[in-house]
DNA sequence: AGATTATTTGAATACGTATTCAAGTGTGTG
DNA sequence: CACACACTTGAATACGTATTCAAATAATCT
């Protein structure tokens, strides 16, 4: 490993003129620099940024802790969070969040330094937050927020809820059932209860087996179908919590034969890319903007981060819309 | 920031000894170990671990040059490298190929530390890997590799091509087309060589607006096929030579009313999750193994980092196989 | 020219941890 | 009791960079 000493011996200059080229070369003669430079390029001097980010106190990197890729929606955010860090000169760790056990994921993330943190795994009521805010880490949620509120971007998820189950209820549906994710999270637990508010005020009771609560991967979403479709009473139509569940269950539904919407009408929430594919022509609702919650949360986040601005919370609730296409239909 | 030093000092003990319990506990005294394990609990300790890495001269961190997540590949295998480099202590730097300008991203991705790097970004001829080399990093390709060798974990993909033309020649096509990406990859070069061999074998003439090369996105694999399809001259079957590129074409097909595979056969290649739904059903050309070529990949780093056997060099090449499914027709 | 100010430089130090080295303590042996 | 030996400890140093500080040199002004 060439280091600046050695540049510096090299070029016959203290290793403090060869920080200086690096960090501020006009305090430093020209006829210094150029010997400094050549130095550097003899070596082929790579300056160490380990040392670098221990004096700075600054890494120039940020975990991002995402939801699983399997679910389409953490694809594009994740693609948009590296992209746009790498653009302000940031290096991104990444992370996928860990049912059943946060806390091991949080304590190895925390053991590396970072400038900033994006979270989308946080839980309604998480102690992580009271932890962070203690440890004094930026972060902000996107996806998903905190009750103690914070820093985060969300779509209005009990609007989006409700949203959905109008669109049905207006079809004339009304044994609407409901699949998703962990009610723990601000996600799940809004797009529930909007749904259920809608429901609710058409006097509908909806039975248990209807609403279906599981980890949104293929196999138990496929899982939460199967048993909803083997009881005697079905749904007519199906609410899927995330668009990737409403993926999943097509599948399943394409496999055992049904036809959608014909049999049943299905519709997603996140408006992903795929959802619009000409092979699947997912009604849902999402948000429809030029920047997903990613990019939205990044932007923030690298506000927070350069201007010491955190007494202002950043509070961004987008609003949702419907996206009909042909996964419904009229009962 | 709380250092081992306040700790130290709040235990009564000098620095040393609050690094040997973190390190070697064995080493110190049950009163004096207690004592600064107390102060720790007390202070809310957290090491540092630049200051830690520079000194152990190692991050504890992995680069990971994926190529985009638009291509599900990519997102099968960056899961896979995420998860099983955390599962070996290390935390994963990721970023995304750079087209057009991948020599800037290197230069990114170099001026930070990290103890492996594993990327798919490489060209066949690729004056990266000499750069790698001078710097003495560990990296691994996958998907892809270098003419000069080195380490690389990949697919036959010479014989897939071969095997995706040669299943269409069966079903009777002779005008079929080949839509990928740059042939300077060892990737796309390979799948379309066999393509090429094996039609050529049969006495075959491909017309020059059959083999489209183009970036990989959704609009440049839209524009590809609409300016193969504006021809008089059109094939019978077309071969995607990724899955990412097929599912692309069939969203285009479906929405200018073509029938898969009626009007046309459609064969991928790679064998990702996605191509089994039941909305595509795709046939394709893959690897049929219980891990991917990132897992592979990140296995075989692990190795590299942790045992220094730099001497022989990792070369693996797995076979692919047919998987038919509803795509593809007699014709 | 002499005085003042601006520019350029290197020595020293700091960042937070791990490790070497020597000194100190205590234990057991002959 | 003298000696060897194991154990425990802290001071000092190293990792590679940035920065402060004071000294040296060059440039400017009266």
């Amino acid at each position: 490993m060439v280091s600046s000493k050695d540049v510096a011996k090299r070029a016959g200059v203290s290793q403090s003129t060869v920080s200086r080229v690096m960090n501020d070369p006009l305090k430093v003669s020209k006829i210094a620099r150029e010997s400094v430079l050549h130095a550097m390029e003899e070596l082929n001097y790579r300056p160490n940024s380990v040392a670098r980010s221990l004096v700075n106190k600054k890494t120039k990197s940020i975990a991002l802790i995402s939801g699983p890729l399997h679910n389409p929606f953490f694809v594009e955010t994740t693609t948009s969070i590296v992209n746009s860090a790498k653009q302000h000169g940031y290096h991104t760790n990444v992370h996928f969040e860990n049912f059943g056990d946060n806390m091991s994921l949080y304590k190895d993330v925390l053991s590396h330094q970072f400038d900033g943190l994006i979270l989308s795994s946080i839980f309604y009521k998480d102690p992580i937050y009271e932890e962070l805010k203690k440890l004094d880490v930026h972060f902000v949620m996107f996806n998903r927020k905190h009750q103690s509120g914070g820093h985060y971007v969300e779509i209005d998820n009990i609007a989006a809820g409700r949203l959905a189950a109008e669109h049905l209820l207006k079809l004339g549906h009304r044994d609407i059932a409901w699949i998703g994710g962990d009610l723990k999270t601000s996600t799940f637990h809004g797009r529930h209860k909007g749904y259920l508010d809608a429901v609710t005020e058409q006097g509908i009771q909806i039975p248990e087996h209807f609403i279906q609560v599981n980890d949104t991967t293929r196999v138990e979403v496929h899982r939460a179908i199967e048993s909803m479709l083997a009881r005697k009473q079905r749904p007519t139509a199906i609410f899927a919590a995330t668009d990737s569940i409403a993926i999943f269950i097509l599948d399943y539904l394409h496999e055992k034969g049904y036809s959608v919407p014909d049999d049943i009408s299905l519709i997603g929430m996140d408006n992903i890319e795929w959802s619009s594919h000409h092979s699947f022509q997912l009604t849902t609702v999402g948000h429809d903007g030029p920047k997903n919650l990613g990019q939205l949360a990044i932007e923030h986040l690298m506000d927070l981060m350069n201007s010491e601005k955190k007494e202002e919370e950043i509070n961004i609730t987008v609003e949702p819309k419907v996206f009909v296409r042909k996964t419904t239909k009229e009962l």
